[in-house]
DNA sequence: TGCGAAAAATCATCCGATGTTTTCTTCCTT
DNA sequence: AAGGAAGAAAACATCGGATGATTTTTCGCA
């Protein structure tokens, strides 16, 4: 890709884990011996390593050393984050349909699957949230009511790309302009179909509830610039 | 997260295009300027810098300076390349139910919208895949017909995730153990569901597609280990 | 044996210097 | 005046060494 030392260096470090020959829990060289072997400075090296644990692929300890991560995908996943935040309306669209077509179908399976504590599970979260007082804890119980449908779907990786495209700055965006008795209502229906391991009824009570949300932002798109900052913030 | 001054300054900078401050394509003040603004020296900042570059958050060219990105999401995507090729097995698999699933949703998509070009591009790419006379041919032309396909959906996003769990090293692993004549098979009658706009037709020839794929992995998860190097290999 | 202090190991940060690439300036030629 | 080439300037890339901070290990003492 690049030809600078650095990128080279991250280049080889991951060949070595990709081949099997470095693996999660590993303990890397110091830096002043992997620098050598590497046939670069210190400095160059030490560049390399930070990157690498920007994308949790190392993880280093002042005093101990430099380790492989255990090279979770949801966890490196959530390095997205920023990305997600600060998307334009457009991409915040398009973050929406991804997650409607996630939650349809987890719905699906959560139906199909759940047991009787997911279900009263999902009923605590469901009372939390028609008794919200304020409203971020409105936010955190319908974002945990979807987090707990995805669990029971089983395939954490899907778990953590929904609570990506779902990220508290999209949801925030958009929340303000939701009617809480309508979104309780909606959730009520989506708790009947699983509660009655209807498929069909999960699924389609849940293409309606965010189907709610895209159809108003994309009616809407100006509501979802980018937050701006007053001029004069300090750095 | 961290109370590193490198991380600090990550956070400080990320903050500053959260809020709008640093736009795409904004310049950077110079290492010198930047760094003594934070309150840190040059080469922590450049750890800082070289973090974001390897997330597609930076550009540094030398001689010239140090830009924001475009911030394209799909391309800030593409960074978990790394994750997805040196996943387990069990995460395979829970890759292969995302593909599943968005492939599913694409081609229900596809065959409500396609226009006359882009099945005359679905027909060209299957003809190739028909005709490959290598391995690697017939890995990329098969690629190429799913991308189409969600290329058609017009979801840049969705596109670069399904590329992602596409992945050619999650591929390469299933690929060897198929059967040229009926991937083509069930690529053909995909195809015919979208020709005839026929939603639920290409969706369940899209199902047993994919699902011929994962049934298989899950009844052979032995054969998904990550490859690994003999032993000896330089460094 | 148990505990605490000293020592070692390791990463974190800083400084200054030099190399490489790109961009800008200037001046010469036509 | 236009074009281009040589030089100067600007900016990132890399390097080596030095010092600080934190964790781990060692070792002596009670």
């Amino acid at each position: 890709m690049s030809n600078s030392k650095v990128d080279l260096a991250i280049s080889l470090v991951q060949e070595l884990i990709r081949s099997g020959e470095l693996r999660p829990g590993d303990r890397l060289p110091v830096e002043a011996e992997l620098a050598a072997q590497l046939g670069l400075s210190r400095n160059s090296l030490r560049e390399a390593v930070r990157a690498m644990q920007a994308m949790r692929i190392l993880e280093a300890r002042q005093g101990d050393g430099t380790y492989i991560s255990d090279l979770d995908p949801a966890r490196m996943i959530e390095t997205l984050r920023f990305a997600v935040d600060v998307s334009g309306p457009q991409a915040v669209i398009w973050f929406l349909e991804i997650r409607r077509m996630i939650e349809l179908h987890i719905a699906g399976i959560a139906a199909a699957k759940r047991s009787e504590a997911d279900l009263e599970r999902l009923n605590a979260c469901h009372r939390e949230l028609s008794q919200a007082a304020s409203f971020d804890a409105m936010m955190e119980a319908d974002t945990r009511f979807h987090v707990i449908l995805a669990e029971i779907a089983g395939n954490p990786i899907l778990t953590s790309l929904l609570e990506l495209v779902s990220g508290p700055t999209v949801r925030a965006r958009v929340w303000r302009q939701q009617d809480l008795a309508e979104v309780c209502a909606e959730h009520a229906r989506v708790l009947a179909g699983i509660a009655a391991r209807d498929v069909d009824a999960a699924k389609h009570a849940m293409w309606t509830h965010i189907s709610g949300v895209l159809d108003w932002v994309v009616a809407h798109p100006e509501e979802l610039e980018t937050p701006k900052s007053p001029p004069g913030s300090s750095i």
